[in-house]
Parts: structure tokens; sequence; C-alpha cells
DNA sequence: GAGCACTGC
């Protein structure tokens, strides 16, 4: 075991070094806390921390540390719950002036104290499924560790290291970020103990660590595991854990986490309209209840939006019939793609009476499930719980992702309700009855791994070393249409071959933080001479949406899109608002002026850059081709080379597509900025909305589906009917022109490889194509013909 | 002629 990794000045002689760190007590742990000089960093305890030591000492809660210990010494893997109570009200046990409570939160420091990660030139790693609580609890856990903030203990998110290699013992990061780690090192051998915090949440990076850390903890004796969890899932994950058996669950640490009671309230009978009768009840608790904010759950942002103007103008009405017994109110909307500015406005004190003396102000905040786990507001009182939410549902039958809105989980439930008792006791309204909850609403929201598209999680499971994806340790099995719609895609992609091993690509593909169809055109995209402008529309294409549309301007910024718009198709749009915007210097007034999210653009500079990072470290050269009649010609080939699974043909009238061998009909979204609608287009994405949409799209030719995807063009497998008749047609147009004189190519060898390795690709040739130059050049005509 | 729940790499 080397020691390269810890801190110079710690000597063989160190009091610590003769430490058992697996055997330590809790009286070696409170020596060390109160002994003059910190054990981690060298240097004396601040005054600070002193004074926060005194009132410690007052509190009798140390025994709970003590047998955390010991069942931390004891095992391997452990399970740690906070126990935030259940049934209609929740404890209050000890005043909040506590100030050495044993919470979840503290444990990851007894763990360093027991496992004293430094002498050994390991880490403690703490997983958070979001960056904000990563920065955020890093920060409070040095400070209460009396350690200076981003050396000893720090924290890793995607665009930001904040930690010092050889000084950092305590790592808190995303959980995508440890999976991240993991694909380059498969033993996660950096750490000593990892703790994966928020493990009920079960997205999907969680989910495929624990899998990982299961079979981590057979090889890695000296790796000691602990997941933290709400308590409704505990058992399971004791019984998963269990490397004997589910027979022999792994140990259970219950910590008591203090809130205030909650009362909890329900309807009598079912209510019909679910924002009619929450704002019916907001306005009820502004009339009849005690002072204190509320907080509203819907389920997006249109449904939020009108439920504030229509409580503000409710608000307003009482205010101005009967001053002297309602005060002034606030409504506050709240939801991620609000900009981050005016999200702060959540922590907005609420209104002061409008008359010194008189009734006072309340704030309402209405808000998506951002205010369930991602943002926590002090100062509510009352929640309103009208039931639903938004969830992402994926078929995989028709390879569709679509958003629902359905029944919230018991859990959730619970989850809402606690955010009425963080500062003082408070009241929730359920919007449904007692039976319903009871009888209607699952205990548990589905884990993400059974509701999402798997592409990306199979790629990284094959770069992770898993052989067989199906039969996997998994804490849900994903649905099997699931894993094989995944396999199939990458296999064509050509990111596995057919025994399902990773290729020399996927395993460049699966270094990109992007789905693989995205990977595969990028990385495809210098044979096309094309990799600067590939790149800016990869990064484009992995922020949230750049265009915006306020209710009171739509026409304005319609006229402003439209500027930016260019008839080729809605990637090289995204491509030309991406330059602008560089070219304006990124000014955010120009953003402003244009209709653009100058915070959706700025993500996509940091993507693109991180991406040109990975680029340049796998040599994918940086080229944009200097014949510009070509280039858009070339970006678009390139685009087929990610996406020939997703390339829709017109069907009769009415802007209507037929999607390829899935075989679904879509019209073109309206905010699609091509100004014709040709035959053939590739779709970045299918949605199932108010209708079937097809968004952001770009026109192409079939012969380029049957050159760059030959296996899935494979015309001889393909279903008859009347797109493989035009696909026909492409074909014997294509052979006609080869046998005319281009001469034979890369292609038509190509044509019988399953899965042509990376250096093949520098076998495709893009000076062949030189004839669709003229072809276009008339389309154009008739295009300015037409207007 | 319409939306984008929420994360994460």
């Amino acid at each position: 075991m080397s020691n390269s990794r810890a801190p110079a000045n710690l000597g063989k002689n160190d009091p610590l070094f003769g430490w058992l760190p697996r055997n330590v007590t809790s009286e070696q742990v409170l020596k060390a806390m109160e002994g003059d000089v910190n054990p981690f960093t060298k240097r004396p305890h601040s005054a600070q921390y002193k004074k926060i030591l005194e009132a410690r000492k007052k509190l009798p809660v140390f025994g709970q540390m003590d047998d955390f210990l010991k069942i931390f010494t004891k095992n391997q893997i452990i399970v740690v719950v906070g126990e935030t109570g259940s049934g209609k009200t929740t404890q209050l046990t000890t005043p909040s002036t506590a100030v050495y409570r044993v919470t979840t939160r503290r444990i990851p420091q007894f763990v360093c104290y027991s496992d004293l990660p430094h002498t050994k030139g390991k880490m403690v790693a703490c997983t958070q499924p979001r960056r904000v609580a990563a920065m955020s609890v890093a920060k409070r856990v040095a400070d209460e560790m009396d350690v200076p903030f981003e050396k000893q203990v720090g924290y890793v998110i995607r665009f930001e290291d904040m930690t010092e290699p050889g000084t950092t013992f305590m790592k808190y990061m995303t959980d995508g970020m440890l999976l991240r780690e993991a694909m380059n090192d498969h033993e996660l051998s950096r750490y000593s103990t990892i703790i994966l915090d928020e493990a009920h949440e079960r997205t999907l990076a969680t989910d495929i660590l624990m899998g990982l850390l299961k079979g981590i903890a057979r090889r890695r004796f000296d790796l000691k595991i602990v997941i933290m969890s709400a308590t409704l899932d505990a058992q399971k994950f004791q019984r998963y854990f269990s490397l004997e058996g589910p027979e022999k669950p792994v140990p259970l640490f219950k910590v008591p986490d203090r809130t205030h009671p909650v009362e909890v309230l329900y309807t009598q009978t079912p209510e019909p309209d679910y924002c009619e009768a929450a704002i019916r009840t907001v306005s009820m608790i502004h009339r009849t209840e005690e002072p204190g904010d509320i907080l509203l759950f819907l389920t997006g942002e249109e449904e939020i939006e009108d439920a504030c103007r229509k409580i503000k103008l409710e608000a307003d009405d009482l205010l101005n019939q009967d001053p002297d017994s309602v005060g002034p109110l606030i409504c506050i909307p709240l939801y991620s793609s609000l900009p981050p500015q005016q999200q702060q406005r959540i922590f907005d004190p609420a209104p002061p009476p409008r008359v010194p003396g008189g009734p006072p102000g309340r704030k309402v905040i209405v808000s998506t499930n951002i205010a369930e786990t991602s943002l926590t507001i002090d100062g509510i009182v009352y929640v309103v719980d009208p039931g639903f939410f938004k969830q992402k549902v994926y078929n995989p039958r028709i390879r569709v992702e679509s958003q629902l809105i359905t029944p919230i989980s018991k859990a959730s439930a619970q989850q809402r309700a606690g955010r009425a008792g963080r500062t003082r006791p408070g009241k929730c309204f359920r919007l449904y009855t007692e039976k319903d909850f009871m009888t209607e609403l699952e205990e548990q929201t589905h884990p993400e791994i059974l509701r999402t598209n798997l592409a990306n999680t199979v790629l990284e499971l094959a770069k992770l070393g898993v052989k067989d994806l199906v039969h996997f340790d998994y804490v849900d099995d994903p649905a099997p249409e699931s894993l094989m719609r995944a396999l199939e895609l990458l296999n064509y992609l050509a990111a596995l071959d057919d025994e399902g091993n990773l290729t020399a690509l996927g395993s460049i593909m699966a270094e990109f933080p992007l789905d693989p169809q995205m990977a595969k055109m990028l990385i495809s995209s210098p044979e096309f001479r094309c990799s600067n402008e590939i790149l800016t529309i990869v990064a484009m294409l992995s922020v949230p949406n750049v265009w915006l549309r306020p209710p009171n301007q739509r026409k304005k910024a319609d006229a402003a899109k439209a500027m930016l718009t260019l008839p080729g198709g809605d990637h090289l749009t995204l491509m030309n608002v991406y330059n602008s915007y560089v070219n304006n210097k990124h000014d955010k007034n120009w953003c402003w002026n244009n209709y653009l999210s100058g915070h959706a653009l700025m993500q996509a500079e940091n993507v693109r850059s991180q991406l040109l990072r990975t680029m340049e470290w796998y040599e994918i050269d940086l080229v944009t081709t200097q014949d510009e009649r070509r280039l858009w010609t070339n970006i678009r080939k390139a685009l087929v080379c990610g996406f020939f699974m997703q390339v829709a043909r017109k069907e009769g009238k009415k802007n209507a597509y037929l999607t390829v061998k899935d075989n679904q009909v879509g019209q073109l979204h309206p905010s699609c900025g091509l100004d014709t609608s040709p035959e053939w287009i590739i779709f970045n994405e299918f949605v199932l909305t108010t209708r079937p949409y097809i968004r952001t799209v770009t026109e192409v030719r079939p012969e380029w589906l049957l050159e760059y995807a030959p296996n899935y063009y494979d015309l001889s497998t393909f279903p008859n009917g009347e797109m493989k008749r035009a696909l026909m047609r492409a074909l014997n147009k294509r052979t006609l022109k080869t046998v005319a004189g281009m001469g034979s190519t890369a292609s038509s060898s190509r044509a019988d490889s399953t899965a042509p390795p990376v250096q093949d690709m520098q076998a495709l040739n893009v000076s062949r194509n030189s004839g669709h130059s003229a072809e276009q050049k008339k389309k154009k005509k008739k295009r300015r013909s037409r207007r």
C-alpha cells in the first residue's frame, strides 16, 4: 500500500499512526476532537472550533457515536438510515440548539476519525445525486472538522475539481462523477471507504454504483461501504448488500432526524381539478391561518405560471376588500428552467404589512419537484400537496421517452410534508383523501433504471468491464426490452461487437459525456472535415433549450429566432446561434435582445471546451473543410453517422413523417425552422406531448443512409413497403453513379463488416459526393421562387 | 402552431 498521497508532515511516530483504525473507540475519537491539535491538519484547533466544542460537551449524545463506530469497525458494509418519522406527525425530541447532534451529515466525519484515510494514502468518498449538495455539504463538513475547505475536505463535480491531490482525504462528489472514475479504475483503489448518500433516490448512477461496489467488496477486503438512505428502502439495501445471501442482511444503523411536527390534513372527497383546488386551498390558508409562508407543488412551468397569476389576483382582491384582516401576498414561481437570478427570488422575505401594525405579509412559492429535494426553503409553514408530478417514462418498443403527469409515491408525499416543519411546527394540506393515500399511492417512486433509455448506461457498464449485462447484479433489474434496445443501438453504432464486447470505438465513445449517438457523430466528424462544426452542434444539443419565449413577447421572440434561423436545418441553426454568440463577445445584452438564454449558451461553451479536451486526448482532429460549398453537406453526413436510427420519411400530406423501422408517425414540431418539408429527415428527438412531434430536424439524402449505415439499412432484411422501395431507388441511383466512374470505394467493402474498428473510419471518403451540389442548387432556386 | 419534471457525465 502506497503512502504517497499522505500529507508529508505525518511521521511514523505520530500517535495517530498507531491507532488501529478499524477498532477506534468513541473515547479515542473524543480525545482527538478535543485535543489541542487537529489530527488532520496538525495545526491547533481554531478558537471558533473550541467554542463549539464547549457546547458539545454539555450534550449527552455521544453514546450514538459509539454505537456507530462499533458497527462501522466490525463490518465491511453497513446501511445507515435517517429516520424522518412516519405517520401523521414527526416527533420533536431535542431543541434545535443542539450543536453536536448525530445526523446523517455527521456520519462521513465519524468515518474519517475511524478510518484515518490520510494515514494510508487513501480517501473517503461521499456521493450526492446533485452538484449543489456536493458543494454545500463539503463546505459545511470542512468547517465542522476545522480544516481548510478544498484542502483536506473538498469536492468534485463536472467542470470543477476542488480537491488537492495528496492533501484531500474527504471527497464529496456527484454519483455520476464516481461512476466516471470507476470506468478507468475498476477497483476504485483510491478510496478506503465509499459512502453513497441519498441512496433512496435511486438515480441511475447510484444504482449502477451499488452493483459495482457489491462486486468490488468481494475482491477488496480493505474497502468499506456505507449506504445512507431514508428509512423505507433500508431493508431492501440490507438484503441486497449481503455477500452471504439475503437471509443474512448487513447491519443497520438508525439516526433519528429531528424536525418539527407537521400536521397532515386530507380532503374528504377526491378533487376533480387539482390546480383549481390548489389555488382555493392557498387562498383559504391566506385568509384563515396564522402567519407563515406557503409552498405549493405543481407539475410544470405552464401550470405554475398560471397558478401564480390566479393566486395573485385573488389575494389582491382580498386585500382590497378586507385590508384589516389579511396581509399582502407575493407569489413566486420556481422551476429549473428559470434563470438562476429568478430562482433566487424564493429567498426574498415575505412582504411587510401594508400599514404599520397591520396583518403581516405572506410569501407563496409555487414549485415543481425541485423544492422536494434539491432546494430547501426555510420559513415554510404550510405545504399544499395535490399529489402529482411529471415523470419521465420510456417506451422501449417504440424508443420514445415522454413526460407523464402521475401520482406521487408515499415517500414523496412524506418528503413534501416534511418541508413544512423545517423551522417550526407546520401543516400539510393533501388534496386527496386519506384512503387514496393509503391504497392508491405506491410506496416508492420507480427507480430511474426502470424508466429510462439505457443506451448510455449499457455503454458505461461495458466500459466498466461488466461482461454480462443481463445478469449484472442490479438492485432492480431493468426491463429486458430496454436492455435489448440499448444493446441493439450500440451494436449498430459499432460500439459493441456481435458478441456484445466493447470495441475500440466504443471504448472511446464511452469517454465522452454524451449520448452514444452524439459521441459516434463527433468521433466520425473529422472524416468529413467538419469536427469543429459538429463539436459546436453536439455542445448545443447537450444543454437546455437556448430559445427564450416569454408569454407576453412571443411574437418578438419568434421574430428574433427567425433572424438567426438558417433554412438548411435546425442543427445548422444551432451552430449559427453559437457562432453569433461568440462573435458578439458572449454579450449578455446581445443574448437578451435576441431572446436567447445567456446561461444556456455559457453552458454550451463549457461543454464544448470539455469535449474538446477529450478529443485532444484521443487525437481526434479539430478541422473545418476549406471548401465552404461542401461544409453543410459534410455536416449532414456526419449527422447520419450517429443518428441513422432517427430518420423519418415524409408520408402523404400535412407534414406527417413516418420513422424508419419503428413506424411511428409524427409531425414536424412547430419550432422547426425548415422552410420546406423534405422527403427524408434526421431528427434529434421524437417527443410525445399533446401529439407525437419530431424536434430538431435536418434534411438528409437516402443514399447517405445506405452508405454510412449499411448494417441498419441492409435492404435484404428491411421490411417491405414504400420506405424500402424509396431506398431501393436511391440504391440503384448510387450504383449507377459508382459504375459511371467514381471508382469503387471503401463503402462497398465496409457494407459487409459488422463493426468497423476505428481505423476503418479513415476509409470514409468525403470527396465522392460532389454530385449533389447541383441538385441542391436546383432546390434552393425552387425555394426562392416559392417565396 | 407548441412547450421543457428533475438530475448527472
